[in-house]
DNA sequence: ACGGCTGATACT
DNA sequence: TAGTATCAG
């Protein structure tokens, strides 16, 4: 909650809109089923019990008093005319990818109008007020000869002074020139917002509800006024009236525990009625922040900002196991843990192939009860670790997490019973998810790019003003291989030709210390493709049994090598990138052989494509080369990667690789590393790389290493 | 011990 | 920070 508010009147009057998709699942389900239209509908979760959960009701079902959390029987029986379409399975789970993709088709057609915060899957807040302002001053809304149909539906409270708010009392709104200029900019946002919904529904089939005002607050109030597909304009003077009567419950935020304990403690039901209390009052009951914050929604302000963020900080996969499905094993659990990885990591490999993001942290999240305990109200803990990519090592690092978990959960409370049988506990629900995504800098988005770039290693490379890194590229979506990928028109951001541009966004730290991450990021980028790789290496020997999802998780990485390949113009130029590709599954690349006969990689029938690309990109005589060193050319001395190696005519990035490949002890000393070549390093990537060499903490032990070294770490805990 | 699944945020 | 709790839809 934001917990700060800024004076409203202070700094001119903003237009916030909130676009809400009418019953969205519904909507994705009628689209891509056209015959649904027209029809009650509800989207219901596959669960054979009681015919399902509703998720999503169809305006035509409403009708009927269909309601969400119905089961699909009770629905049957107040409208049996009712279409349940289940969302799709993967895994043994729903998986709302589709759903997903469609909330990131509408994303990307309202983010070309202002900024744009994507609130959920299907809610937006846009900040309109620069294009309000700029229509203001060019085509003010009585200067046109015409308003649009969709703009004279729209709802305009406080206008119909009780009854009639007829197309003609709002199109005098709109025309009405001695009002308010705040209200002017209300009128043009609104005219905006009709514009943007006509587009939505023309470019998706989707239709939408919008609130038009001057906070996120009122906005989003407003959206779900009157639906669907319409939209509601909340002027300055209306706000009071509209909060006076309003039931607390239906202020965002308000309607938990906080809204109840409001009715409890002052008595206090309607917004209105909080008027009556002092700022101070608040506070002492509510704490400092959120008195404030109370004592300002109930006069309408709100200051926060809208965000400009059309990904998701974080992605989750989880499933409950209600009644009897519950989960007595530590088998089940992992098989079912596994499942959820996959899902999960097919996503981040979504993620960063297509919005070039990272995630850093794992949490597993469980729930569970104790059978033999009478008091089972003890929380399974959630615990984090690392997230290393590759898809066995997310599956071992959330096993790990859950078992600590659990040791806690077993141990603390219920020491009493000492010959611990397997059933004295059980999982209702288990949850994997990604956090701490950070977008890899623009220059970084090929592994060429990254080597060709070495004379300036560390330039920190911004956006143009306005455009946030994250949403840079396509947007994000997940799931099934259908990896949606819609491009945002505009500014040219990928180049890295483009020089540092002081982002206007930003507080901008130390310069220096932006440098430093940027350097880091990049690293975790390469590092990451790398290890994708090796895994799919690994993964080939399954091809044979074709596992579908193994031979899928190949092809979605060759797919990805080939792109961040092609998107390098010198990998484009040597015709590597698509050579790649066609040689990664075939047998002539022997060159690792000479050194460790017995590892598990000379036994593979290929060379991964990336230590292959690196072969090729270099020296002709790779092959020959029996320790190899490469890039010897290209890379200036000031190279971070070469440090970690060594002396750049020892032993180099490609080496670095191949160890890797080679081996899955990765445990480089620091004798390895060359100290005149570390010492060139700025002083902080000197201690982070010193950092990495120290023995790290995993799962296991659930601790957070440092960014980078964790990707490396073994595998198995042998 | 059934509304399931997914996300954000604030507190500590 | 990691872990918990609350909220929303």
């Amino acid at each position: 909650m934001p917990r700060v508010a800024r004076a409203e009147s202070s700094s001119g009057s903003r237009v916030i809109a909130h676009i809400d998709m009418d019953c969205f699942y519904v909507q994705v389900e009628q689209r891509k089923q056209p015959t649904l239209r027209g029809h009650p509908t509800a989207v219901v979760q596959y669960n054979s019990w009681k015919g399902g959960g509703l998720i999503a009701v169809g305006y035509e079902a409403r009708k009927y008093g269909v309601k969400r959390s119905m089961r699909g029987d009770e629905a049957k029986k107040v409208c049996p005319d009712i279409q349940l379409v289940q969302v799709p399975v993967a895994r043994g789970k729903a998986d709302l990818s589709v759903y997903r993709n469609a909330g990131s088709e509408v994303v990307s057609i309202l983010a070309r109008r202002g900024r744009c915060e994507r609130a959920s899957i299907d809610e937006v807040y846009l900040d309109l007020s620069e294009a309000a302002e700029t229509m203001l001053a060019e085509s003010p809304p009585e200067r046109l000869e015409s308003i649009s149909e969709e703009a004279l539906k729209s709802h305009v409270l406080g206008l119909h002074m009780d009854g009639v708010s007829t197309k003609d009392c709002v199109k005098e709104w709109f025309l009405m020139s001695n009002v308010h200029r705040r209200d002017k900019l209300l009128a043009c946002g609104a005219l905006i917002v009709a514009e943007i919904r006509l587009e939505v529904l023309n470019e998706t089939e989707f239709t939408c509800s919008a609130g038009i005002a001057h906070n996120k607050m009122l906005a989003k109030l407003a959206s779900g006024m009157n639906k669907p597909a319409q939209q509601t304009i909340v002027p300055f003077s209306s706000v009071e009236k509209l909060l006076e009567p309003l039931p607390i419950k239906k202020m965002k935020q308000l309607g938990g525990k906080l809204g109840t304990s409001l009715l409890a403690d002052l008595g206090v039901d309607t917004v209105g009625g909080l008027l009556q209390f002092s700022e101070e009052k608040l506070q002492e009951c509510y704490g400092i922040n959120t008195g404030t914050w109370l004592w300002n929604i109930a006069r309408g302000i709100c200051g926060e900002e809208v965000e400009s963020r059309l990904l998701p900080k974080s992605h989750g996969s989880g499933k409950t196991f209600p009644g009897r499905q519950a989960l007595k094993t530590v088998y089940s659990v992992q098989k079912w843990l596994n499942e959820l990885c996959e899902e999960l990591y097919e996503r981040l490999l979504c993620d960063l192939e297509q919005n070039k993001r990272i995630a850093h942290t794992l949490t597993l999240h469980a729930s569970a009860y104790k059978l033999n305990d009478m008091e089972s109200l003890k929380k399974f803990p959630s615990k984090s670790c690392p997230l290393r990519y590759g898809i066995a090592k997310i599956q071992e690092d959330s096993l790990n997490l859950f078992n600590a978990g659990l040791r806690e959960f077993t141990s603390i409370c219920s020491a009493k019973i000492k010959g611990s049988k397997q059933h004295e506990w059980a999982i209702t629900g288990l949850s994997v998810s990604a956090s701490k995504i950070v977008v890899i800098p623009s220059g970084t988005h090929s592994i060429m790019k990254y080597f060709h770039n070495q004379g300036q290693t560390c330039i920190p490379i911004k956006e143009p003003d306005g455009i946030s890194t994250q949403n840079a590229a396509s947007l994000s979506s997940s799931g099934n291989g259908c990896c949606v990928s819609l491009h945002l028109p505009g500014p040219e951001i990928n180049t890295c030709e483009n020089e540092a541009k002081t982002n206007l966004d930003m507080p901008c730290l130390n310069p220096y210390e932006d440098e430093i991450e940027v350097c880091k990021a990049r690293f975790d980028f390469m590092f990451v493709n790398v290890l994708i790789y090796k895994d799919a290496f690994h993964m080939e020997k399954f091809t044979d049994n074709q596992d579908p999802f193994l031979s899928r998780m190949i092809q979605e990485e060759d797919r990805l090598t080939e792109k961040l390949l092609l998107s390098s113009s010198s990998g484009a130029e040597n015709g590597l990138g698509s050579k790649l590709t066609q040689s990664h599954m075939d047998s002539h690349g022997p060159v690792l052989k000479s050194e460790n006969q017995k590892r598990k990689f000379d036994k593979q029938k290929g060379t991964p494509s990336i230590l292959r690309f690196f072969q090729s990109h270099n020296s002709s005589s790779f092959p020959e080369q029996d320790h190899v060193s490469t890039f010897q050319e290209n890379e200036a001395s000031s190279s971070g990667l070469q440090a970690i190696n060594g002396s750049p005519g020892r032993k180099s990035t490609c080496s670095l690789v191949e160890d890797e490949f080679r081996s899955n002890a990765w445990n480089y000393k620091s004798d390895e590393i060359d100290p005149v070549v570390l010492n060139e390093l700025p002083p902080e990537i000197q201690a982070e790389v010193r950092a990495w060499l120290q023995p790290q903490k995993r799962a296991n032990t659930v601790k957070k290493g440092s960014s980078i070294i964790h990707y490396f770490s073994p595998t198995a805990n042998s």
